[in-house]
DNA sequence: TTTAGCACTCATCGAAGGAGAGTGCTAACA
DNA sequence: TGTTAGCACTCTCCTTCGATGAGTGCTAAA
């Protein structure tokens, strides 16, 4: 059996009223509300065909059909056109992409803010990799006796800073000493290289100046600590999931909620499949927890270079091409700013 | 009609199984659980008694009895006894709050997560409150060509470090100048001084040694920003609220939720009526919607001045004297450490 | 090939009724 | 006079049972 262009018609009728009701629907229901031109009854023949190929599926034997995952999958592929995004709404995407912000954490927490405002979804939002990350500069500032503030400078434009105990009074040509030797070993290598190999090496070396510093462990534990790839992942809009009638029963929402708060597993929710939009529908995710949700997922990029990515996460049952539009602007919007605006993270 | 030991007795019972159940419970029941030594009958009697007195309730006629709001008040007030922590949750206690973190947001967001686990209830912590800090010293540190990293240090201990575009190239020398301009007019002064007054100040000293740098606006705006009492408060364990069977239904959860959103709101969950600990039992609370919840909270000061509070929210039908000395314990614990740890925040 | 007609299925809703837990009242008891 | 046993009564909860209605598949006619 094929699809033809009536069959065509019926599962995008099936699916654009799915989605905006969240109910079954019957043969007699799309007869009307849809000018296919053609009787309830040839409508049913149709429907049991798209049954057969797999696209749509019955919750019970009297309800109407509602669409499986591969219909969802066949719709997104084929049947659903691009929409362009409303002016307004590319005006406040660039607006906010726009701004400068030096601490991370409110990037990404901005940004997922405005995401799930924009689609009623939930959203994800993944910061650099570090591991792509490479140190820049360190700089010790005095703080009180005995104490430094220890600035890291990523490569990313991250700034660090981190108050380390020094045991004992130093002068600032000591710290100063002390920053020159950290920055001949440390500069320009990569968090990894750092923490696997030159942190011995430091070590080492440091001992061996024991004049210059006395414990040096909680540094270097500082250090090491800023190596770590603790990603971080920003959730938006979790509440969003609660207007879904999907998710009318608390179970769910447990379960639901239970796995957001591990930071760990939302990462690999972004984790793309290939570089650009991703799409993922249903029970093609990873997680069993999803297998009613769907994730659109995009990377941003600075010159090729992957940094993190962003996405929506709703009901299979969700507005595509709207999700799609805004995750796909809003990525290209940000990889445009961070071009232009000069390397920042 | 008076309260007598019988009766005190018959509430503490019906108190404890309440926590417990969550179920309303009756007379016949008392008399099987606990071993008081009178009958259901004679229960029964006093029972009535209780629920003249406004200290018990009955959901319907033929259900058992669950405590008041004002049970609960008493039962707090006058029956319960304090209990002692566990030598592991002390030692839990007392070992996380005695770590050195130089990122307020990790500090407050450890705490959180921790009293929440202990209790398994949602806890809400404040940071240390901004409008009693004074600013300490200001560096500036080399970056990307035109833009230098400006190091705030409060003297709280609080740390921050800002990008800020300078327009031009700049010798570190005009840097050095720059930043003890800053310190001379800021060292020691209170934020919300800087704010109102000294900010012009600086900013006339600046237009007069126009040569020292050209753009300064940004500067200024992100030392206006670090003024903001942008308090941070932070909730925890949230989900353990839907564990709670007097959240099952899910328009009280949305409800809960969507407060729980709003930093603003929150923090006013935590003023304090008045200094120590403090204790609002459902329709004490301010909120219409905590109306079925009780909040234990607590300050944490060092030398005597309050600095933030933390607190532990949960259905009015909590286990009190767990939680009570948990928050006790634990602002106790924190207070110490800070006096102790050279006033860090 | 399309459509009208019809018998059939099944979830949903409301009414009816039994079970169970709990109460208040009365009268007997110590 | 306080305590207790007995009993009728109340009210929620659960189950059962039709009625309703939306939807289907099949058959036969257009």
């Amino acid at each position: 059996m094929q699809m033809d262009e009536r069959k065509r018609r019926i599962l995008r009728a099936i699916i654009q009223d799915y989605i905006v009701t969240a109910e079954p629907i019957g043969s007699r229901t799309i007869a009307r509300k849809f000018d296919l031109g053609i009787s309830p009854a040839t409508i049913r023949n149709e429907m049991s065909d798209l049954e057969v190929l797999g696209l749509i599926e019955q919750p019970h034997t009297s309800a109407g059909r509602i669409p499986s995952d591969a219909g969802y999958r066949y719709y997104v592929d084929c049947l659903m056109e691009g929409i362009e995004l409303a002016k307004e709404e590319k005006a406040i995407i660039e607006q906010e992409t726009a701004k400068r912000i030096s601490e991370i954490q409110q990037v990404i927490a901005h940004t997922s803010k405005l995401l799930s405002q924009l689609t009623s979804l939930t959203s994800i939002v993944s910061g650099p990799l570090k591991e792509k990350n490479t140190f820049g500069q360190i700089h010790f500032l005095p703080y009180q006796p005995g104490e430094a503030i220890m600035v890291i400078v990523k490569e990313n434009g991250v700034v660090e800073n981190h108050i380390v105990d020094i045991g004992h009074e130093v002068s600032p040509e000591e710290l100063q000493r002390l920053a020159s030797i950290l920055n001949e070993k440390m500069r320009g290598q990569s968090l990894k290289k750092v923490k696997k190999e030159l942190l011995h090496e430091i070590y080492r070396e440091l001992t061996r100046q024991r004049h210059l510093i006395d414990e040096s462990q909680e540094m270097l534990a500082v250090i090491l600590d800023s190596c770590e790839e603790k990603e971080q992942v920003y959730l938006g809009g979790a509440l969003n999931m609660l207007n879904q009638p999907e998710f009318k029963d608390l179970s769910k929402i447990k379960k639901l909620f239970r796995f957001f708060e591990e930071d760990q597993s939302l990462k690999k929710l972004l984790q793309p499949a290939h570089e650009g939009l991703n799409i993922t529908i249903g029970g093609e995710n990873i997680f069993e927890e999803f297998h009613d949700c769907s994730v659109i997922s995009a990377t941003y990029r600075i010159d090729e270079d992957t940094l993190g990515a962003i996405g929506v996460l709703g009901p299979t049952r969700m507005n595509y091409s709207k999700a799609i539009a805004i995750v796909d602007f809003m990525t290209q919007s940000m990889s445009e700013n961070l071009a232009r605006g000069r390397k920042r993270y």
